[in-house]
DNA sequence: AAAGTGGCTCACGTTACGTGAGAGTCAAGT
DNA sequence: ACTTGACTCTCACGTAACGTGAGCCACTTT
């Protein structure tokens, strides 16, 4: 208030960033949004903490996530800005990659039409439809695993729309705590935890033994793809994850 | 059924094409996805017909159609699996160059967060994530006719959702059906009826003089981005539209 | 016949607002 | 002080697109 930050009204709000005043409301009324002060009136006046805040939650609603679940992540007290805007930012170069097989599939079926069939396939017709998330499962699943290919196939089909985006949700919630407990040791129990977290969620799609837990420990860390993923959400998080299922593998997988 | 098509029951169409089987019989229900043929029993069954129909259903829902829109629009007569392909094409391609400025926008929050202010404003916190139309609208109306900025910009706000996607949904099909009408000369009644649902639909955005209108014409052909935008859709286009409009002028701006 | 998988219709519930209504608030102009 | 225009509040019904469960039938294999 004394720093000079301007205030918004609900219609001024509305008008910065694009959204419904109505949609304010909405996200008052559930606590998703709170405004930074009420007149005796009751009207509502955001800062810019909540213009933040307000910015994470057109992240996360464009990424695919629901209001509550956004809800539960930015007021998870491990919820780190700028690690959430680095995710973010690499959900959003997957997703152009993936708008390009959209494309691909958009030519293969000109092609079929012009000039009359055996061009495509009828499941390739569907190709890029997707979310990026299960691809990118099954693919990388096949590339590293092919015999538990069936398996994973057979379980993401029977996972519930509502089971799968708890999956998905948790597996990004996952990264950005290890990312906040970085500076921890890796044998401190909230890491541990956290890593017992991340083999359970592993589990959803295939059975992990020890020696194959481990594997994917050391590939985090040998495989550029993965690697450059653990990095992008925060620089060391490959090596740190790394070290940290060694430990939980030592202390006979489970938390110490 | 002779040719040797494949037929699918609704389980394997829900697996080929990742869609629900609710969704498929909801589709049905509207009366937006019919099955090839029903069995006495009521089973339902698709065919190489059906799959294509129901890609360009997925086509339209990614790019954010409503299902009664997208009925509409496959059961207009006008249209044609190839053109609206193409068009498929061009507005993923705008979504990929679009994601850039969300990127961009991370980019400067993050700057912000870590420099400490004054990197970004809190209008740019929020850039990209208006739709990909409301800011090229934006963008070109500036660029073109800065008097009347403020006016396209207050009709835009003022624009109901409802409203702004039947807005949306109108230029979708304006270009579409230009496309299907592009072998006809430009003074037919059909093709001089889309030149003035054309000239409609820009009034929605501001009042357009005949000289402002023939302007617009020209910066058609020689304007790169609109002549580029227009031969996505179908080769030779522009110049089409071109010379409907000049003849829609020369008819007094009405349809003779 | 039993078991497993799949199909049908019916219908309530969900999420995230959109929309309209009625009434109060604020600031500028007369 | 009154009027006007823009803005705010709360309340509440309605919407789109299914998800989910239920009860019962259909088909194939053992």
């Amino acid at each position: 208030m004394e720093n000079g930050y301007q205030q918004y009204s609900v219609k001024q709000l509305s008008v910065l960033a694009g959204v419904s005043i109505r949609t304010l409301h909405h996200y008052d009324d559930i606590g998703l949004l709170k405004p930074a002060a009420r007149s005796d009136k009751g009207y509502r006046f955001y800062r810019r903490e909540e213009l933040f805040r307000l910015q994470q939650i057109m992240f996360y609603k464009t990424i695919g996530y629901g209001l509550e679940e956004i809800k539960e992540i930015l007021d998870n007290e491990n919820f780190d800005l700028i690690t959430a805007l680095r995710s973010h930012k690499k959900v959003l170069k997957d997703r152009a990659v993936h708008l390009k097989k959209l494309m691909t599939t958009i030519d293969k079926t000109i092609n079929e039409l012009k000039d009359k069939e055996g061009m495509i396939t009828d499941k390739e017709m569907y190709e890029g439809f997707q979310p990026e998330e299960v691809e990118s499962i099954k693919k990388e699943t096949i590339e590293r695993w092919p015999d538990e290919a069936p398996q994973v196939e057979e379980r993401i089909r029977n996972m519930s729309k509502q089971a799968w985006k708890e999956t998905k949700q948790e597996a990004e919630e996952i990264n950005l705590w290890l990312a906040n407990l970085i500076h921890k040791p890796v044998d401190h129990i909230d890491v541990q935890k956290v890593i017992k977290l991340h083999f359970d969620h592993l589990n959803k799609f295939y059975e992990v033994s020890e020696e194959r837990y481990r594997g994917l420990a050391e590939m985090y860390l040998q495989d550029d793809r993965f690697k450059a993923h653990y990095e992008s959400v925060k620089p060391g998080l490959a090596a740190f994850l790394n070290k940290g299922i060694h430990q939980f593998c030592d202390n006979g997988m489970e938390v110490a």
